[in-house]
DNA sequence: CAACTATGTTTGATATATCAAACTTATAAT
DNA sequence: ATTATAAGTTTGATATATCAAACATAGTTG
């Protein structure tokens, strides 16, 4: 009997994840590619398949291609989702590298909720439409963390040329 | 022999987050409380003490009081410290009602690193400290995600005020 | 088509984290 | 001080996730 609504481990939804990704750039996923990917055997990705066949996330027979459901397709669309966003935000807000923005993405994806996910969708999304924030706002974010003390005489030009460039585009 | 340096499972942090927090109140924690606060049976506290004791973070007697030796203390004030920034950010930046950023910074705080914590903090200093954004910029972000269009109208006042505002303090 | 190679599966072992319940120790109360 | 109770420990079981290595199947190639 097909168990739906389970919640999935990390490991799980990491497995959806690299499914999704490599039916996206091979029409179909492999036992070998997924392991390959994941940095596990191929026995661990078995073992991985069976159950998620068992919950009715992947189209799993022995020794042929593996296909997501349309469930585990849904699900696999979401941690993707996830993973993008924050890592656009540590990425593009915070101004980490990217190597170090995937780390952490990676690990976050399956730490934060769908709520959570969508506001900070709208928050990085009001940070580009608002005139007070927007790109140089971010880069000036870079002056901000790298000299210690917050510079009074550059808020005062900086201030200005924002409102200039919201009159300019008006 | 004491295993240093160990990297902790996400259990194991709790644990040692739980300990650090019954310290500050009660002095001193107790297998008890500890299971209570975190919702597991005392035996799995006892189980999980001994694992943390033989990795040096407590110090751990059979029947006796349990406290955090300086390793385990460090450990434990880095991951309350994450909690924190990410809870603060979720709540007063994001502006999720408390309960939703209580639960995903119980979460979250597991899988960010120390270099994006860092980030996250100078974030949220630059959000309350640049002329640019502030209190009344977060307030303003209610605006823009709970109606679904940007208005600009608003924005030429919005940077008004702004504006004024700074001149007013300097 | 036979045999070689690549791919996939199975099995047994290890490690973690938890529970339930039997058991032990410490503490409090009469 | 003896006993009742609270607190802590131990044991055996369950569940997850992984590896290593033996094994099985599929596909390719001479």
């Amino acid at each position: 009997m097909i168990q739906k609504g389970t919640v999935l481990s990390d490991s799980l939804e990491d497995y959806l994840e690299a499914i999704l990704e490599l039916e996206r750039t091979n029409k179909v996923a492999r036992v070998k590619d997924i392991a390959e990917k994941m940095g596990v055997l191929k026995g661990s990705v078995t073992v991985a398949l069976k159950n998620l066949a068992e919950k009715g996330y992947v189209n799993y027979k022995p020794y042929s291609y593996i296909t997501l459901t349309k469930q585990g397709a849904t699900i696999a669309r979401e941690i993707t989702k996830r993973h993008k966003v924050i890592r656009d935000f540590l990425e593009n807000v915070l101004l980490l590298d990217h190597e170090k923005a995937e780390e952490n993405a990676c690990r976050m994806e399956h730490a934060i909720d769908r709520a959570a996910i969508e506001r900070l969708v709208q928050f990085i999304e009001y940070i580009h439409h608002c005139p007070r924030a927007g790109e140089d706002w971010i880069q000036a974010f870079v002056n901000y963390y790298s000299t210690n003390e917050h510079n009074k005489e550059n808020c005062e030009d900086c201030l200005e040329r924002c409102v200039e460039r919201y009159s300019m585009k008006r």
